[in-house]
DNA sequence: CTGAAAGCGCTTACAG
DNA sequence: CTGAAAGCGCTTACAG
């Protein structure tokens, strides 16, 4: 391949003339720039992007470190990062943690060792310690969207889980159920924690006691959803109404229903949270929180940006809560007695 | 950040030895590297990726060009891709072209820029000539998977999509329909060519001719199979059954057949095709055909990882066709008359 | 087994 | 506006 060298000796330039050519056009005569760029052309020269990171101490990359790439809640962020890092001359490393926090953890090595500037961090399955200290001792511009740590001084881009889940648990409050489970996120999760407190605010407003029956945990999955929303119906006392933390759960509590001969909404009203493309289509369509999930990708990488620029100085507040939407749909309706 | 140079100077070594310690263990001596080691733990030493790739000549990164995403089939491809990477210490860089084959090709540009080692391509949707001529010319170390473009030299990891098709439709046959539709997946694909071709040799099989009204494009998304089903569904003489190129699509027939007040499998079969993780979960679930994505992944990686490393030579054929399997759900029954 | 030195391909402060 | 030269942080062939 074609090094600055090869160019600048067709051209008959220095090589340090090549490089502002590419760079800096502007301070170069029109003349030297015409005879490098047409040399460049004529050896299909392409500039060793490392040899410009290693020098520049940038890599323009930035990593963004996902939970389980399985999940279809993700990808809409990703496009919203992708979008804003694209403009911005940035590309994209992928980190898909399959789950597994160590995995998760694995990734930072990439900053570590220069290869991105920054990450974008969509899990809070990894160590808060690691991601602390390397955020306040090592200046690590690091963001976390939808997930984070509670008090963390990481900044966050998010919505406000609590609110939107009592705004949901009170709609079915609204239509006359009473008898409302949950089916819950990761047990360890701040988000679980938020929606949780949510869900029982909206029956405390209401002063209906809870029930530690109607609280079961999943994992966010199909079938987690499908296993827990069995345990509720086959209760003695079964709910009329299931709040789910996810849709795909959701969408596993539609499944069991059927299985169980349940009409849904007639017999059981459910809904979901997040509104993944999949809960319009299913039967019946999901009745979800929507959450923003491109303009989340979008601000959490300008806030990425911001921090990189240092806007702001060093500690500006980048966290930001984004308004969600409540979809209603099919799957809930009045209870029937 | 510390350097090899810092770790020389507290371990009272060379630049050199501190290298050797970090990547030839074994080429120095146990005191040494004992030195060299503790030195390297203490000033949090991580070698900069960038510098040792200008030096090496490889990045040890792949790129994964993906059509979208969004698109929940390719999903499990990656993980099957990463799972091999991983174990081989490459990282993967994903770059999703948003269905823009513009935006496809800007990713080779990773390639001649160095920052990738080669590319496993998961679209058809790029410049085939600029592909083929990177293959050929530079030997650029590049693998397709699923996509291919026909006669092409460059190696390929797929299935066999037109026996898996045919397969599918003869499935329909013997149950007893006559009134088989097709919704496919974008005109220009091979992978739609291929599958038309399972289709029209299952119906030719039976004497069946083929009915012009009884295919219609979609582009594996939801809506366009919701809108195709539609346009079949009012024809004056509707299909009994209706096979889809992918999941999304049968899924988007479910759902206009329930707004026609149609009864899935009783008044229309619907076939799916990759069995993706929702099929199973949707409403009646879903007869498709099953893709082994992980190991398509696997496989793809496998051979990209052979081709870096030169076995076979340079001309070794890769190529690999994968076997699929039939699924048998509730979306498909005999025809009712 | 170890070190001095060259070099990977850029960019940029400095001098002119 | 342009060039000579240094240097980013590694690795490795060579010599000892």
């Amino acid at each position: 391949m074609a090094t600055v060298k090869d160019v600048a000796r067709l051209a008959g330039v220095s090589t340090a003339t090549v490089s502002r050519t590419l760079s800096n056009p502007d301070k170069v005569q029109e003349a030297t720039r015409i005879k490098v760029i047409s040399a460049a052309k004529k050896l299909g020269y392409s500039p060793n992007a490392m040899a410009r990171s290693l020098r520049r101490q940038e890599s323009k990359t930035i990593l963004v470190i996902l939970p389980d790439i399985a999940n279809a809640f993700f990808s809409e962020i990703v496009q919203g990062i992708e979008d804003i890092a694209h403009r911005e001359g940035y590309k994209i490393l992928l980190g898909d943690a399959g789950n597994s926090a160590s995995r998760a953890m694995s990734y930072v090595d990439l900053y570590d060792s220069k290869q991105v500037d920054g990450i974008i961090l969509l899990t809070a399955e990894v160590s808060r310690e690691v991601f602390e200290n390397k955020f306040l001792q090592s200046q690590m511009p690091v963001i976390m969207a939808c997930e984070y740590f509670p008090g963390s001084p990481i900044p966050v881009i998010n919505i406000n889980n609590q609110e939107s889940a009592q705004h949901a648990v009170a709609y079915l409050l609204s239509l006359g159920h009473t008898q409302i489970a949950t089916i819950t996120g990761p047990s360890n999760s701040p988000i679980t924690v938020d929606r949780n407190i949510g869900y029982e605010r909206a029956l405390a407003a209401q002063n209906i006691p809870i029930n530690e029956h109607f609280s079961v945990g999943g994992d966010y999955s199909f079938q987690s959803g499908k296993d827990a929303g069995r345990v509720l119906l086959q209760l003695t006392n079964p709910p009329t109404a299931i709040f789910c933390h996810n849709d795909e759960m959701a969408i596993g509590v539609l499944n069991i229903a059927r299985e169980l001969n349940l009409n849904v909404p007639n017999d059981l009203s459910v809904i979901g949270f997040d509104d993944i493309p999949f809960s319009e289509y299913c039967e019946p369509a999901l009745t979800t929180v929507h959450q923003p999930r491109e303009l989340i990708g979008q601000n959490a990488m300008k806030a990425l940006l911001d921090r990189l620029h240092e806007k702001h100085g060093k500690k500006g507040i980048l966290s930001q809560s984004l308004p969600t939407q409540f979809i209603v749909r099919k799957s809930a309706s009045r209870p029937n007695h």
